[in-house]
DNA sequence: GTTGAGTTGTTGTTTACATCA
DNA sequence: TGTGATGTAAACAACAACTCA
């Protein structure tokens, strides 16, 4: 049994497998395949052949990649994202059906507000916290003015905090909105299309769900951190299950092991087997030893346990039927 | 326990500037 | 002296990890 590690490209090690075939390309991660008679060689990043000999035994791969619930332009999704050219269109509460205006707790101005601050924008309202704001754009518009925009944001989040806390008793706690079903519904759809936004798709996907472009990146952040910490729980199961398996093999082989040593102390001449010949497989570079006579297996005992050992211990006997490797099966 | 949001550190990119051939 | 190539530091953006409420 051997293991085949893989950092980068999880694409490509195990390409034996359906659902490696499905992962996104461009997801890097780490994959680990389980089986016997995997052997990498290797793996090149300019797209050279990897060498590898495949076993007919079926392989376990764990994928240990970021989650890619589903794979792009995934039918089952029938919704219609806002970064859509179509969508980008259309205005929260439009007619269409698509720009669904979703009550949410906020307040109109703030949204202009901040749409345009994560736009960069111009402001044009005259509300009063709004024109902080922009005097707070205004320096970190003025380039070298010893701000950084973290800084800013702060600025921003104090204004957004103070505004959300209008309707807050005293305003001094921290204000944590809850996102309507349908709000969340709709992120979850995107997520399973992109599990990361791109600015565009960002604003589109806030002015469609009439939040800011600052809430719909938060859940993002927070939706990929959790699906990865609850794709790591999951991974290390199955790892503390693989490693449970191991051991249960370990324990069994090396109980067969003792048997056998029993055995060649008991029986000295058991194991003596008539003169063979080493030879290399020229294909697969195996040594492949060559038995004169057949005697040895005829006066083998019948032990399941030992004959199946015997055969561990002497893979490449007289029986041995060479067959083409992986890499010449596939070519 | 779940989840929205804040903070901090890291990394990659862009931009302005200085230096050199 | 003007110009293009190159190196460098600062600013910035995006994100992950951690944390709080």
């Amino acid at each position: 049994m051997e293991l085949a590690l893989s950092l980068g490209d999880a694409s490509k090690p195990f390409t034996f497998l359906d659902k490696t075939q499905k992962m996104v390309n461009k997801d890097a991660g780490f994959c680990m395949g389980l089986g016997t008679g995997i052997i990498g060689k290797g793996q090149g990043h300019g797209g050279e052949e990897d060498e590898r000999k495949v076993s007919s035994d079926p392989p376990v791969q764990l994928d240990l990649l970021p989650f890619s619930p589903v794979p792009r332009h995934h039918p089952s999704s029938q919704l219609r994202f806002p970064w859509l050219a179509d969508n980008l269109m259309s205005e929260p509460g439009s007619s269409d059906g698509s720009g669904r205006a979703l009550d949410v707790n906020r307040f109109p101005v703030a949204v202009a507000a901040a749409e345009d601050a994560d736009d960069g924008g111009a402001l044009s309202s005259p509300n009063s916290t709004v024109s902080s704001f922009q005097m707070d754009f205004s320096i970190y518009r003025s380039g070298n003015g010893g701000r950084s925009k973290r800084d800013l944001e702060a600025t921003v989040n104090e204004v957004e905090t103070s505004r959300a806390s209008d309707d807050d008793e005293n305003g001094s706690t921290r204000k944590k909105l809850r996102l309507s079903k349908e709000q969340s519904a709709f992120l979850e759809e995107s997520f399973k299309e992109h599990n990361t936004l791109n600015p565009k798709q960002k604003l589109a996907l806030a002015k469609q769900l009439n939040l800011r472009p600052r809430q719909v990146e938060v859940w993002f952040q927070n939706r990929r951190a959790r699906t990865k910490l609850k794709q790591t729980e999951v991974d290390c199961e199955y790892l503390k299950r693989c490693c449970e398996t191991l051991t249960e093999e370990n324990r069994r082989l090396q109980k067969e092991l003792q048997e056998l040593r029993a055995l060649k102390t008991s029986q000295p001449f058991y194991m003596q087997l008539p003169a063979t010949t080493l030879t290399m497989c020229p294909s697969c570079e195996r040594v492949a030893t060559t038995s004169t006579s057949s005697s040895a297996a005829a006066a083998a005992p019948t032990s399941t346990s030992a004959t199946l050992a015997r055969t561990r211990l002497f893979p490449f006997s007289q029986a041995h039927v060479h067959q083409a490797p992986a890499h010449q099966a596939a070519s």
